[in-house]
DNA sequence: CCTGATTGGAAACAGTTGTTTTAAACGTAA
DNA sequence: TTACGTTTAAAACAACTGTTTCCAATCAGG
């Protein structure tokens, strides 16, 4: 290895860049030239665009679910079969996305990223993220799924999305909502912040009253 | 005009390309092969490939805005002063943003498009919407202050993008969780049915109880 | 009919993209 | 030293991008 290792520092550009501008709108010479890398570099550590593209996905998520795991597993010993409350489990997984990327500040890189997944529509990062973030989810929303017996499954299906919905846009989007409430209400709004101001709204949504029936519709889409 | 309008298939095809695959990753030439139309024909008409993009937008956003100010026009002749509930507002740009895309059944693609507005940074974007959505957003926004007049302006400035965050998130990866949901629990779900969904859910977030009180805290970001 | 705006076809422009290749250097461990 | 993995440099690759241009064809309105 020599200096700050290459591949740490193609990784260390690339999340930023790709945070900043999405997938398509930063080029390899785009993360090289500013990591002050060789443009082959990418090729020969990584293989492919595609493959550095999941590469910092890992580095996220790899301590991300392994970390979560962990809290889960805590979680229920301490609770010893008991069911655990939805606002423990939901605190849990705040602390949890917090912690994993608080060594560089960079939450607000990790949750564009997560955005970014989602909106932009690589087909091969959705399957990559599926399998690595899929069982930790499953794990989580079972757990869900005790704390909130009155709920039928459909609609905490829906509600769960919902949530994550409003965190990932939120916090994805943070830069440019912060800049808006500094400049209305004269406030600056850390991360904690927001998270806090985020808990009893997630909360009240879990457990609003359920939805009135359907109404039979001719329609379809 | 000949045919079925030029300007109109392409941007038919293009709201259509954009919302599937995102603005960087929808080529001209995509564009104009589908839609049958010459290459030169976007440049020709609309000049560049931003000012298509902005063309896109504006055919929902112009008769939406319009739409959307009518129907508050009409709320507050009905309620003639007193304040309109909360529901009743939420309802009311429910219905708007329902009835719009309506002939097409388009109202996924004019979500995902909202979507990628967010997340995709297009400056240009941004600072066109602004300037489009921006006065009937304030306008709406001051009548849900008036609604709820016990949340503190910064709390509902939060809370309404964690609503926003929500529908947009969750319609605009409407196919993707569709197909999970009814797979999992054999149920389709209409966008309607979603709406069903979302409306408790939406109103329990606004209502939800005030967070406690901001911990000093050493850290800034 | 003629004029001017709209289309199609085709080619070319200059620029950028991801990727590959060849070369020479460097560091470390055997 | 030899050998191997790493890194740099530079160039080239084919493919694709948005945009422009030229020309012929089509069309409607005056």
């Amino acid at each position: 290895m020599a200096q700050t290792d290459t591949v740490t520092r193609i990784l260390d550009t690339a999340e930023v860049l790709f945070a900043e501008r999405g997938f398509a709108e930063t080029s390899l010479r785009n993360i090289t030239s500013k990591a002050r890398v060789n443009l082959a570099a990418v090729n020969y550590h990584f293989g492919s665009k595609k493959s550095l593209i999941q590469a910092v996905f890992s580095r996220y998520l790899d301590p991300f679910t392994e970390r979560f795991h962990l809290a889960l597993d805590e979680l229920e010993a301490h609770y010893a079969g008991q069911v655990i409350p939805l606002e423990v489990l939901l605190e849990t997984m705040a602390r949890t996305v917090l912690e994993v990327p608080a060594e560089r500040n960079s939450l607000k890189v990790f949750m564009r990223l997560l955005g970014l997944a989602y909106s932009q529509a690589q087909g091969h990062l959705r399957r990559h993220i599926q399998e690595e973030y899929g069982s930790v989810f499953t794990r989580f929303s079972e757990l869900v799924r005790l704390a909130t017996p009155d709920l039928p499954d459909v609609e905490r299906f829906w509600r769960l999305h919902f949530v994550l919905g409003t965190v990932i846009f939120t916090l994805s989007g943070l830069d440019a909502l912060r800049d808006i409430a500094e400049k209305d209400y004269g406030e600056h709004t850390s991360v904690r912040d927001l998270i806090r101001r985020l808990r009893p709204v997630v909360v009240a949504a879990m457990n609003a009253p359920l939805p009135e029936p359907a109404q039979p519709r001719a329609e379809a889409s």
